[in-house]
DNA sequence: CACACATCTTGACAGCGTCAAAATAAGACT
DNA sequence: AGTCTTATTTTGACGCTGTCAAGATGTGTG
């Protein structure tokens, strides 16, 4: 169906824009993150991204599905380490998260951010790859819960979403520069792992 | 010095603006308020603003400044209240906070958002304000700590960052509409609460 | 070889924040 | 009083943004 590449005018352009606005988003966020500064770049005219993306906020969409892939794999791996408490795994889960957001702030933003999500403006593509990911999180409480690392006195869903919101909640305030820095983020995670875990 | 009222053209302007860029934000949130639009709400021309506000970032920091004092009156009447324990009064108080931020969803976004706090934005006037509020927050901690309701082993600074930081996860979660909605308040803010405090 | 289609460009429009310069009205001073 | 200074508001303009409509250009298929 699709040639692979080099084929057309461009040759790929539709990969060339992703790559290139990824690139544009983390130098200057989603804010700095123009269609016309991105056709420029890539070389071409401001109407030629329109071709592959019906919208900026489908452009948008794009890179966070890329960023949600990535964000799986992180945690895939971390989960399949040997050799660890599973209270040094979720220790570390927690961190990396920490860590991704703080290494990543404005991709971060877009993923988990009001720009996509507020009125409903997510793409069903993304959707497709964010709400799994959502999920997971209440499954591998489950676990947690089975295993003595949490209250099995706590309804599942709810204690996903405040273990959730508190690395949602940790992480924001890390990235938009409110209130914690980067230096606390060890003894931060620490303290929130000790909050929530038993033994 | 400066007359109280009804001098000059418009009479007040800048109050007139600040009170309808208040409900242009909840009506449109931050990205809706434009300074065109607010002028010509007020009836003035597109840059009549710009001698009460230097810029639109100046007028966004004025409205969160009477954001944060109407927030911290709400906090402070909670704690005033008599006939509760200290868990009682830390669950109304976490629960005080979310319920503020799902019934003003605009108003906390712009408070605590990056908008703002991003790239060090924020006007003096408004740090006078809210750097308080955040401070007030650890001697809370340290309070509740010593009341025996929080860990003592724990940090006071950290314990109030991962205690505020989930109290912010979870608003954030409410107000973008991801993962959590309204009709879980109640029992996330009680779960919550469940694992932050002993007895 | 021609036709259809995907792709890209040029032109245009409305909206935005903001600056400069001109117009207007109020208060202060002699 | 009248003049002057100063605060306030307006008009005009600039560059930026996202996006639509129409035209130009190249590619793959029949």
């Amino acid at each position: 169906m699709t040639a692979n590449k080099s084929s057309y005018h461009h040759g790929d352009l539709r990969s060339s824009l992703l790559e290139a606005a990824k690139a544009m988003l983390s130098e200057s966020g989603i804010e700095g993150l123009s269609l016309r500064k991105l056709a420029d770049r890539v070389g071409v005219s401001r109407t030629a991204p329109y071709h592959h993306f019906k919208d900026k906020n489908e452009l948008l969409c794009a890179i966070a599905e890329e960023g949600f892939e990535h964000w799986h794999n992180n945690a895939e791996q971390i989960f399949s380490q040997n050799g660890l408490t599973t209270k040094q795994k979720y220790h570390q889960f927690f961190q990396g998260y920490i860590g991704y957001a703080a290494e990543n702030p404005e991709m971060y933003d877009l993923m988990f951010g009001r720009t996509i999500w507020k009125q409903n403006s997510a793409t069903n593509d993304l959707r497709d790859i964010a709400y799994p990911s959502f999920q997971r999180q209440v499954e591998m409480t489950k676990k947690w819960q089975e295993q003595g690392l949490m209250p099995v006195e706590e309804d599942t869903l709810r204690l996903a979403q405040v273990t959730w919101g508190t690395m949602h909640g940790i992480a924001r305030l890390l990235i938009d520069g409110i209130y914690a820095d980067r230096s606390h983020i060890d003894e931060m995670c620490t303290c929130a792992v000790n909050l929530f875990t038993r033994e």
